[in-house]
DNA sequence: ATTTTAGAATGAATCGTTTCATTATTTTAA
DNA sequence: TTAAAATAATGAAACGATTCATTCTAAAAT
């Protein structure tokens, strides 16, 4: 590969000289800088990234943790973050944590070596401090935590409002007439799961109705978590009449169960999601959802790395995107309320 | 960041002695060996991964191009490769090339200069030949084909065995009693869609049925794609009974398009999917689909890569993941085969 | 025409490693 | 005990860029 050894030669030019045309320095003579474009041109030169990132101490490669990407939240999340790197020249390295703080870590720990422009993560244990991250702050990346924030994290993040988005869909369900309104919630030790968690509570508060403690179920974000305790749900003797899921996965189980119960969603129970995911659609019936906006949220942590790069010193982001209610067919009118009413509708 | 300079300083020994530690090699008496790693744990060293990346001209960068993330056969890819990456120390640079062989270049062109171990990808354009990534080989790293495969690419290529995988779907479909099949396939530009398309063909040509022109329609792989053309189709004076379609985003759409005709499925028109989602079973029917591995792809072309690394200089591997059928709810007998059955069945 | 000054070009140092020829030390053989 | 052989340790060069003090050149001022 032609270096720039090779470009100040052809050129006939010293190196110094070929650098300062490479970066657009003024201090170089037209017909100099004419025969070194005329040599990068013909060598067909790419400036080598790695003695560029040696010697400057920074690479354009920004590292990107998600817990998995084969959880459907997270590709528009990177996406989003990788639409805006590409853009800005910025390169993105991947990385999965499966929610695993020491695999977190060695891939931080390593990859700090690269002297990344930036760091986005969704990080995998919020009781942990953030001692790597502040690593990165300290030689000069810039830091940006992701949808869940350690609560001594004083730097920049970007989440969605998931305390409104679950208080909003709460609602809804409580105007549709619901009383029997039961929630399942991911890992409550995440900032994510708390904060739906306490957006329901607020919404139930708010309309003076109490929760019962076994209306509460804590599992992961998956489908498989969603299925299993919408079961226990279920056969609870005072069975609920809505289910506000906290995340779309938890819905898609739910509405399997469901099924598997011989129920029907929504006229025997009505289901409320989480993300609007894609796929939210092609259910039957189609999910219920509070949209979170994953690309713009993946966008706007990129632009931040972008901007602090750039040279911005303004104190911390703390950026909440707001969610969207979706309302498509999963959640109706209770039984009691409305059977006269879907008879009279049905004939 | 500690240097190897610093921890030669600490340990009293030279830079080659320290370097000679860190690789392990033998030449180092114990003495000198302790004090070195003594150093090392007392300063929290992490060797710089530039520097030896610049001396070496090799990183432990992977570099994968897919198309488009947020499609949700890609995860899956993405992950497998990922997991086997890591195991072997080595770390993956993400792309997305939105089948645009422009970005796809730009992307190629550029990270080379990082020196790769290897690249794997999913191309955007077929009909272009391959010479970025015979650039790739000739600066030592190693290329990797997936899923689809110019045919000028006489390397490393991983696929899963779409004509076989079509084929296989077809028959279950034709042992089912349907004779009016149409199948909805991905843009023919694409090995993936060209192969599972004559894969269709071969099943109904050894059945003896002709298929007609209208019944294959050809379109994107995607949701909305599969709904239109799935609309084309249950228009058409001979409606068909079933639809193969080339994958899984494409027959949800067909199930929706089916939906909103008031039709049935499977009891009016049976579907089958290609690529078996994580959430193929959420919708109602769940999807008969053919299952091709996605994880297991992604983590076969990162082996080969690290194999490739560790000095295998064995011929092209060209390896086929073979498929498997995964039969749920979204096919059945047609109409006239099993009206009585199913009545019968019913009561 | 000469001096001053501003701008252009150069070349060496540097970043953090690995590698390898050289030198120093230890071990073995005589 | 000494010489030869084997093994350890060293230090400088190299990778490909950027940076900056220095030198060179051309334009401006006298």
């Amino acid at each position: 590969m032609a270096t720039i050894k090779q470009i100040a030669k052809v050129a006939a030019v010293s190196i110094g000289t070929a650098s300062n045309v490479l970066n657009g320095l003024p201090s170089v003579r037209e017909p100099a800088r004419k025969r070194v474009l005329q040599a990068i041109e013909t060598l067909g030169y790419q400036p080598s990234l790695l003695g560029r990132a040696l010697r400057k101490d920074k690479t354009n490669i920004i590292v990107m943790i998600v817990p998995d990407i084969t959880n459907p939240f997270f590709p528009g999340l990177v996406r989003g973050a990788e639409d805006v790197a590409f853009q800005n020249d910025y390169r993105l390295v991947l990385c999965n944590s499966d929610n695993n703080y020491l695999k977190e870590s060695a891939y931080m720990r390593q990859l700090r070596t690269y002297r990344p422009s930036g760091l986005i993560i969704v990080p995998a244990d919020l009781s942990k401090g953030a001692e790597e991250a502040k690593a990165y702050l300290r030689s000069g990346s810039a830091v940006v935590y992701m949808d869940r924030i350690p609560s001594r994290w004083r730097g920049d993040a970007v989440t969605s409002a998931h305390e409104e988005g679950a208080y909003a869909a709460t609602r809804y369900l409580l105007n549709l007439g619901h009383k029997r309104i039961a929630t399942i919630t991911g890992q409550l030790s995440g900032t994510s799961a708390a904060e739906r968690l306490s957006g329901f509570l607020r919404a139930m508060k708010e309309a003076n109705l109490s929760v019962a403690p076994e209306y509460i179920q804590e599992t992961t974000f998956t489908k498989a978590g969603g299925k299993e305790k919408t079961a226990v749900l279920l056969r609870l003797r005072a069975r609920p009449t809505a289910i506000f899921a906290a995340n779309d996965l938890i819905a898609f189980g739910a509405l399997t169960a469901i099924r598997e119960e011989d129920l029907a969603c929504p006229e025997d129970v009505s289901v409320f999601g989480f993300d609007n995911l894609d796929l939210g659609d092609v259910t039957t019936p189609a999910l219920s959802t509070v949209d979170q906006f994953a690309y713009k949220l993946g966008a706007k942590a990129a632009q931040i790395v972008v901007n602090r790069v750039a040279g911005d010193k303004s104190p911390a982001n703390r950026i909440c995107i707001p969610t969207e209610l979706k309302v498509k067919d999963s959640a109706c009118m209770p039984r009691g309320k409305s059977r006269s009413l879907q008879k009279h509708h049905r004939r």
